[in-house]
DNA sequence: CGAGTAGTACTACCAAAGTAGTAAAAAATT
DNA sequence: AATTTTTTACTACTTTGGTAGTACTACTCG
């Protein structure tokens, strides 16, 4: 089922709208996209109608237009994605992930700040509710 | 031509394995991924030729089989790889996939001490090299 | 009321990845 | 020498994602 949470580049640019509108016509999802890629209305009613089948979005009926919104969740997407990249690139260890990211990219100051800062909050919440 | 530099999940695992002989046949392959995938041989044999097709591996001939080996870098895939999960995902924003990373599984004590001094090792070489 | 328009349904393709059977060639084995 | 085995070549089929034309329906505007 989680075949459900592995998306193709449309259809993700397609989900992001969703979830960030809540809901959207063909129209509309057409609208936001023409200036990125250009595509024709029936390729994104088609793409939508594939989604739907796939169980990604439903719609609802208002007069003869497809309200259209999202069946999954953005987080759920987005770990499952992550997840199997870490998955097939480095064998399940998320960290050799973080480590490619930081010295692929490499972070100017005020990020490693940010990101220092992260890690610290997350070490406080595992220290509080993780019970060893 | 980065689309040398995206692979399905076969080909990866493929890849992996050739990354890790420096060469190997058809069969080398085959016995290697046969415990985790149960394919037949004639599948690897097809997928290596696709692949030495799109260029991501060659080929010499010894006798009569072929020595396959890689012909693009892990290095340069797996930064593909990641950059474009990052662009789709997170519009480029490497720290933010960080983020969602050290929220998704939680590190564990002696992982967020790894993780410190990578960043401070990449803070110090930062700091060295880059004029500013 | 009739024509234009908006919107969905259907159909059709293409490419890439994955999977594998069958054929053919060459080499080894008996 | 004949048969079996190894190994590549060819062909084929399936799924998924992407792209879009055409057809049909229903509403809207003059």
């Amino acid at each position: 089922m989680s075949s459900k949470h592995r998306l193709g580049d449309l259809q993700l640019a397609i989900m992001k709208i969703l979830w960030q509108k809540h809901k959207a016509t063909v129209n509309d999802v057409h609208q936001t996209l023409l200036p990125q890629r250009g595509l024709a209305p029936t390729t994104i009613a088609t793409m939508l109608k594939k989604m739907e089948d796939k169980g990604v979005v439903k719609h609802d009926v208002e007069g003869r237009q497809f309200i259209y919104r999202p069946a999954v969740k953005e987080e759920d997407v987005t770990r499952t994605m992550v997840g199997e990249l870490v998955d097939r690139l480095y064998e399940g260890d998320a960290l050799a992930m973080v480590s490619h990211l930081l010295s692929d990219r490499d972070f100017d100051e005020s990020e490693l700040k940010r990101l220092k800062s992260m890690i610290a909050q997350h070490d406080e919440a595992r220290r509080g509710h993780d019970d060893r």
